[in-house]
DNA sequence: AGATTTTAAGTGTATATGCAAATAACAACC
DNA sequence: GGTTGTTATTTGCATATACACTTAAAATCT
């Protein structure tokens, strides 16, 4: 029952959980994005956090973190493998506490390499998904952009 | 351009791709779902298993994977750290290899205790998402479950 | 200017996740 | 019935993720 007067069951989280359905189609869509990369040595994951970087230019984390609804601490670690790798850089600034960077030359060589991976990947998943589950996942895309601001 | 003839471009990855948009939700909404639970020491992660177990009856993990979509190591040290909160139990079967579980006495009890944050958490989330997104991922959903049987 | 508060980022710890390889038990084949 | 292959699960390793706490630097307040 979607009755919220009445207490919910075990088998009403079963049958009607959120959370259930969106982390089940996140593994499945992440594995189809990870699948396509992986003869390119980078994950989807680490992928978007460069493309956002390419759009933003140099940027703070804290900055990255609101627009990407990451934890700064999870930023903090995945900036840190990719400038390990070599794919961004840190760029200096006047405040002393901060720390922005940039997509490096290997960064965007990177990327560019991985644009038909990433085309495979995505035409897969949009079959997959369905265009019409793709619009209302824009939908509340934006939603959720300006609903949470994530501090 | 969403022109399959065409190259894709950073921006345009930038712009439509879909596992961005998915994975971003899926960190808000689960971190939704987890702020509620917390009180409960339970993350939402768990708590899904746990449901899947009490529907299932005794299950063995590779069923279960199949159900959830999950790598069999992935539950194998979910299972573990449920088995050891005293969650879960295992138990016996023929076949030597298999390690079936259960809920347990207490795992019901945590359930139950659980379902109010449960409600709430799920309530917010389906106001922050609307109810079209939740049609449409039902509708992903069962179309996931059909298309990729992960063997 | 000096003390206090706020902000930016990093660290410690824990869970979640998946691939590759190892292990163990069953099944099938000759 | 012993060898070979298959299946179920666990382990080793790496990344992703977040909370609590720490550290360092800037901003504010008096």
């Amino acid at each position: 029952m979607t009755n919220p007067e009445a207490n919910a069951t075990i088998d009403d989280v079963a049958a009607e959980c959120i959370a259930v359905r969106l982390r089940m189609v996140n593994r499945v869509v992440t594995n189809i994005y990870d699948d396509a990369l992986r003869p390119l040595g980078v994950k989807v994951s680490q992928m978007n956090i460069l493309v956002a970087t390419a759009k933003l230019g140099p940027v703070r984390p804290a900055e990255m973190c609101k627009r990407l609804h990451l934890d700064v601490s999870t930023l903090s670690r995945n900036v840190e493998r990719m400038r390990a790798r070599g794919w961004i850089e840190i760029v200096p600034d006047d405040d002393g506490r901060a720390q922005p960077f940039q997509l490096s030359r290997e960064g965007e060589n990177l990327l560019q390499e991985a644009l038909p991976a990433w085309s495979r990947a995505q035409e897969q998943v949009r079959t997959l998904l369905g265009p019409r589950f793709v619009n209302e996942l824009n939908r509340a895309t934006k939603r959720v952009r300006e609903t949470t601001a994530k501090q």
